[in-house]
DNA sequence: TGACATCTACGAAACTCTTCGTATATAATA
DNA sequence: TATTATATACGAAGAGTTTCGTAGATGTCA
């Protein structure tokens, strides 16, 4: 099945990936500030290339690896796995638990109540 | 460290120990409709046990665990993870994709709504 | 009491994830 | 060209998770 999760380390990569776009091992590394050894590195993007998660270029000597979905799909992904999993699946009870659980300035009080306008524009 | 999260099977447990209260083994797998089989729900509460997630009451022949923390505890917990691991700490973000993860009906969006409000007159 | 059901305890197998050592190929340089 | 640096590939170790078979203890009932 391919609606499996990437794993911590996986996920850790896929960061990198998004914040610098298309990149080498070494890049990646660099970009993950040495948390983990270069090799170790290299052998999750080949599984993760296996798994389909990355993309990869072997054009020039250094491959360069590339993600194949955006942060958004994965973030989606997760999140709902965590809805079924431990929120019974409801979406207000997970939102509840966000918001309290860590300090939330008032413009980002403020963007969240105007997504709920839109939403509720849209499903009256 | 204490500071680790409930595997998958950890937490269907728990969910089952949050519904049924203290159980035994048999009430806890009767309650989980028999996705795993008897001795490995047993063999996971003994391992729960020792990490600290249950507690037994060994009194009877037919031990009975009690989740040791709450449900809204452990959700806490595993949104701060997901919060870090995969949204850079951003709640809004966390919120938004819940919100569009799955169609959130009016009375939620309300509660939700008013959860925002009580936030923004406590923290102007 | 004897047969049977049910419980805990234990351990091993199968699997995944993460890490790293090492071998091998290729480019760059003195 | 010979040396050095850097790349990929491979495999195996170690930890954690999940599963289940089996042994042994304890309760129930004809």
């Amino acid at each position: 099945m391919s609606d499996s999760h990437p794993t911590n380390a996986e996920l850790a990569i896929l960061q990198a990936l998004w914040r610098r776009g298309p990149s080498t091992v070494r890049e990646v590394c660099d970009e993950m500030g040495r948390s983990s050894g270069y090799t170790t590195v290299l052998k999750i993007l080949q599984i993760m290339t296996q798994k389909g998660l990355v993309q990869r270029d072997k054009s020039d000597r250094a491959h360069v690896y590339q993600a194949r979905h955006s942060e958004e799909q994965i973030q989606r992904g997760l999140v709902n796995d965590l809805l079924t999993k431990a929120f019974r699946g409801s979406s207000q009870r997970l939102v509840m638990r966000a918001l309290s659980a860590k300090p939330v300035s008032a413009e980002e009080l403020a963007a969240i109540r105007k997504l709920i306008d839109e939403m509720e524009d849209k499903a009256p």
